[in-house]
Parts: C-alpha cells; structure tokens; sequence
DNA sequence: GCTTTGTTTGTAACTAGTTACAGAAACTAG
DNA sequence: CTAGTTTCTGTAACTAGTTACAAACAAAGC
C-alpha cells in the first residue's frame, strides 16, 4: 500500500515551504520559477490535495447534501440531475441518501449529513428532521425544502415547492373537458401535497358543477393497497348511481400501480375510464397516459443554486406545473 | 449566524479535556459519573462531531463514492439502491456523480472523488480513468468497476458485471424457440458489454442454424439515431430477401427508442415484428416487452460489501442475466 | 503504612492542510 | 549608495479532532 504524497512532501521535493506550495495551488503571490517547480513536484508525487482537511479549515465541506425520500420515482431522479448539474458546474459532489420512506433513516442520514458537514442540504422528506435542519440553518447550512407545500417549510428554510392547487385544477379541467363527470381519486397520504392537489381538484370540479364527494377520495401508501382502493372506488361510483367515468392519480409514485389495476380488471381507458396521473415519463408517450408534469429537472437545478449562491433570507419558490394530454382521458385527436 | 460546538466546548462544559470527550465519544475508560457528565453536556451544547476532522485523522472519508454514466437508466437506479443500503447499514453515506457520458466529466469526477478520500470507489464509466484508479487502489482504496466486460477490467481493481454472452444467448434461443429466424440488432456502441451481448447472440444463433449476418447490426450511440438505424435495419432485410420479423435491442437506455421508432412505423408488436431488449424495468409488464433482466440491486449490495468488508485480492463476479417472458415475442401464453 | 497494581485523566503531539505575520530579497527613487 | 516600497517566502499558529504517553489517584496486598 502506497502512502499518499502530502503538501509536505511536494514542499520538500519542490525546495520550499508548505505555504508556498498552498500559495501555488490556491492562488498568491509566487515567482513563476517556483511556481513551475512546485507544479513538476505535484506532477512527479501525483499529489491530490485532501478535500477533507481543506473542509476542516473552511468550517464545511464543498460536497452537496442532498435526502431523498423514494429514490424509484422519476420525478427524483431528474431532481437529482438538476442539482448535480449545479454540483458539477461547481466541482462540488452531490452526496446522496435514500430514506426508502422510513423516518428512522432520516433522522439519521440527515444527522450524517451535518457530520459531514455539507455545504447545503437539500430535503425531499422533512418529516422528522424540523429541528436539525433549523439548527444547521442558524449555522450557516443553507437549506432547501423540496416538494412539500410551502405552508409547512420549516423556519430559516429555503422552499421549492410545485403550485399543487394548480395542478389539481387542471386535472379537473381537463376532464370536464373530456365529458367526464364521475371522478375518484388514488392519493398516496397525508402529505400536504397530495391533500393539496385533491383539494385543487375537488375546488376546481365544484366550480364546474361537478361536486367529488369525500369518499371518492382513497389513501393507498404502498402499491400493494392500490388494488383495492381502485375497487372501493368503482363499487361506491356503481352504489351512488354514478359509474365512474374518470380516476386520478395524485402522486406519480402509484401510476404504474393504478394503470395495472385497471388493466387487471379488463377496464379500457380512455373507452371506459379516463385516466390522469402525476409526473411525466419517458413511457407515458408510449401508452399515451396523460398527465401533470413537474419541472423537476429546474427544481433541481434551483435547488443547487440555493445552496451555492447562499441566499440571504429564507426563498420561497412555487413552480407551475403543465398538463401534457395524449388520450387517457379521451381526448379528441387533431384531425 | 451561531458557531458550532466543537469537542473543546464540550469539554469545557463538561470540566474535562478533549481527549475525555475524545473517550466518551468513541468508547473508551472513563468513569460512570465523568460519561455522565459529558453526554449532558453533549446535549446541552447540541454538539455535531465533524467527520471531516475524522476523516483527516483516519485517512480516508467514511462516504462511498460512485460515478455513474447515465442516471436516467433504471439499471444504475436499483444499483444505487443496493449501494444506499450498504452505505446506510455502515453508517454511510454515497458520495454521487453522474458524468452524462462525457469523459471530460469522468475525469473530474473521479479525480473529485480522490480528493475526497471516499472510502471506496465504485465506477460504471471507467473509460479514461485507468491511471487514477489504479493509483487509488494503490493507496488503500477499494475500487469497483460495474457492467463493464470481466476482460477490460484495470488492474488493481474488482470488477462485477454481467455474464454478456449468456445475455445474448438466452435472446438467441428464445427467439427461435418464438419461431423467428429473420433478426436486426440495435445496439449502442464499442463498449465491451455490448459487443460481448452481439457475440454471444450471433454464436447461439449460429448453433440454430440462424447466421447473424454482419449487417444485421446497427449501432446507435444515442436516442436520436435509434430511428434512423431501425430504419436500416428493415430495409436490409427486405433486400436480403428475409423480411426482419424481430428486433433485439443490447442495451436498456435505448428500449423506449426503439418501441418507438417501432410503433411510430406501425408494425405490430408481436405481429409483424418481436421485440426483445435488456434490462427490466417497471413498465415492462404493462406493455408486455419481453426483457433480459440483470440482477442490478444485488450488483449494488455486492459492489457496496466490497468497499465495506476490502477483500485483500482483486474480486470477480460475474452475474447470470435472466429471460423475463411477456408477450412481445409472440409467446404462446399458456392454457 | 508502604508498595504494587490498575484505572482514570490530562498533556502534548499528531492528522493535512490554510493563513497572519514577519522577514528577506528585489526593485525603484532620490 | 542608501532609503522606501513592493514582492516573495518562511515560521508558526490555527482548523477539530485522535491517541501515545505520563501522571494522578484509588484499591489491594504485604
């Protein structure tokens, strides 16, 4: 096992001091002869400088923080190119960790995260963690809130959040536009978001004339529970007189899942149910499911900018989302 | 802005020096009382220890650095997942980049890595990083290089991949076990894997009595030229007088691609044409797509445990691809 | 009561860098 | 040729921890 050359060794090789070769590699005051001969030193001890002392001294490390909820939704992975693109762009490193959903690893990985001293943290979940990411705010760790609404961003946090009302509104739209008038709708939870995006949907159809009584609204929180959400659902639009003729998916987490239900039960969408779902995908083209999309690739980006350009106040940022139609839902083609 | 706590304000806190904190912290001789006392005053003072200083003194990080090509693939997705559960069970972190593919990147990347002493690098790229990763494996580093051939891994380093060969193997025989016999390959460039993929399906299909001929593969390097080589591809079939009636597609980043250009032209999957490509991913069974499916999260466990556990010798595993039988090979579906 | 042994604690040196300050060399001006 | 200024370089202190070694203390044995 090969030791690793330090400054110190490069100082010695080159002739001069540590401080000199530091000067040559931050940038300072040095004679073009010793800088040259500093550089063939590093050149000939393949010297790499250690990030970790130099985080040591700069009170933080250059390295990104970032906490994700479910690493499996798309929607997290662009968020993730997004801020490691601005890493990038930075010479900084994103350093990842996935909850899988379960507060206890939160709490710790978020609790690793300030260890190690991150630069910035950006938080998909927050569900544990308000009093931690309070703290390192009031330290100087600048940090982002992503995905939860903005009215529970905890204090001293930057928050980028989706306009979620807006987003169940165009849902409703849309398929009023449709002809559909039955809707019931598959949530993931309790998380803010998602009752938002129900409320924006159920505000939406009332103004339309379309009332979404409270139990065409089912909680599935894992995709083993979608199946029979689905069912409940079609029974109660059967026992209310009211077949459904339309189902929304508030979180792009459950599409796939949804989607299955469907098909399983030999249900045609868009011939006999429209169907609209969260969060774009690289398939949805393919089988031609309409949906909300987030701009999750520029939230990220956001994100990263956050952390980086340190902001003073706390940041408050709401994106819009879009509807991309294909014909889930029914739609009239071009001719 | 509040300044942290460091091991000294403990200490001061608690009436004893650092090195005392030092014991309490990680375990050493120290009375009940004088534990006690230190723990309060751990908490009073919120006090965070900085992994960074740890790691000065250790030598090394305690995060798991991983570069990855391309992060929109589900396959590097299941990987990071394994890796994050290694990491999350040792108290871990993943240190992430992901190089979009271009080597200027890659190199930065891996260098960034170096710098940060991650504990242990796992690569998926490794194009023009050689050199360095030798050197780290030199310095005490475990480097792993994933889904890259057996055949082209750097010295010094442990490899996992895919038994290739086999891959292409088991689409040969399926295939003709289909009935087809007229096959055009999309694939996605020079790397080892993919040519290794082509071999073992062009010797299978050989052994039926089916050449591959030379010109019944296509490269395409990126989404944008899939529909111009699907294109090709039939054409060349026609003027060989044997019309293609299936296509394999080598690599899972280009399967949507290629069910589009596919369905874009109107052929009937499996009617006029099979489709058979890598990796499994979540839409796979909605659609029917019949896929080669690699064991990606226990790639990850695997690559993970040997940055953890850093068996002495360079490590070889080489994983068995299995056939995930849907219906878009014309499959007869059981009675 | 004194020595021996074992346990607990503190001092100081160490990790690999950065930087304030002081001193030396070089350059310009009188 | 000296004084003043500028530019370069080295010394030493600093970052926040860990740990080898020595000292202090208490308990047990003689």
């Amino acid at each position: 096992m090969v030791k690793r050359a330090t400054i110190g060794d490069v100082a010695a090789d080159a002739g001069v001091s540590t401080a000199t070769v530091s000067r040559v590699l931050n940038g300072g005051a040095v004679t073009e002869a010793t800088t040259t001969r500093v550089w063939e030193a590093v050149a000939r001890l393949e010297y790499t400088p250690n990030a970790l002392t130099r985080g040591v001294f700069a009170g933080r490390s250059s390295t990104i923080g970032v906490v994700i909820r479910d690493l499996s939704s798309p929607f997290y992975l662009d968020l993730i190119r997004g801020i490691d693109e601005v890493a990038a762009a930075n010479d900084s490193l994103v350093m990842l960790a996935n909850t899988f959903r379960r507060v206890d690893r939160e709490v710790a990985q978020v609790r690793t995260m300030d260890e190690q001293r991150v630069r910035g943290l950006i938080v998909t979940t927050g569900e544990a963690t308000d009093g931690r990411t309070r703290r390192m705010a009031e330290n100087g760790t600048p940090c982002v809130i992503i995905a939860r609404s903005v009215l529970d961003a905890p204090p001293g946090m930057h928050s980028i959040s989706l306009d979620n009302v807006e987003a169940g509104r165009l849902m409703a739209v849309h398929l009023a536009g449709c002809g559909r008038s039955s809707i019931g709708v598959v949530s993931s939870g309790r998380r803010t978001s998602q009752i938002e995006r129900t409320a924006g949907l159920r505000r939406a159809l009332a103004d339309l004339g379309l009332p979404l009584p409270e139990d065409a609204v089912m909680v599935a929180e894992t995709e083993d529970e979608v199946s029979g959400a689905v069912d409940t659902l079609l029974v109660r639009g059967r026992d209310r007189g009211k077949p459904l003729d339309a189902i929304v998916c508030t979180t792009g987490r459950l599409t796939v899942a949804v989607h299955a239900a469907l098909t399983a039960r030999g249900i045609a969408i868009p011939g006999d149910i429209a169907f609209v779902t969260m969060d774009d995908f690289p398939w949805a083209t393919a089988l031609g499911i309409t949906v909300i999309a987030q701009p999750s690739y520029q939230m990220g980006l956001k994100a990263g900018e956050l952390v980086v350009d340190r902001p003073s106040g706390p940041v408050e940022l709401v994106f819009a989302p879009t509807l991309v139609a294909r014909t889930s839902c029914g739609e009239r083609q071009k001719a």
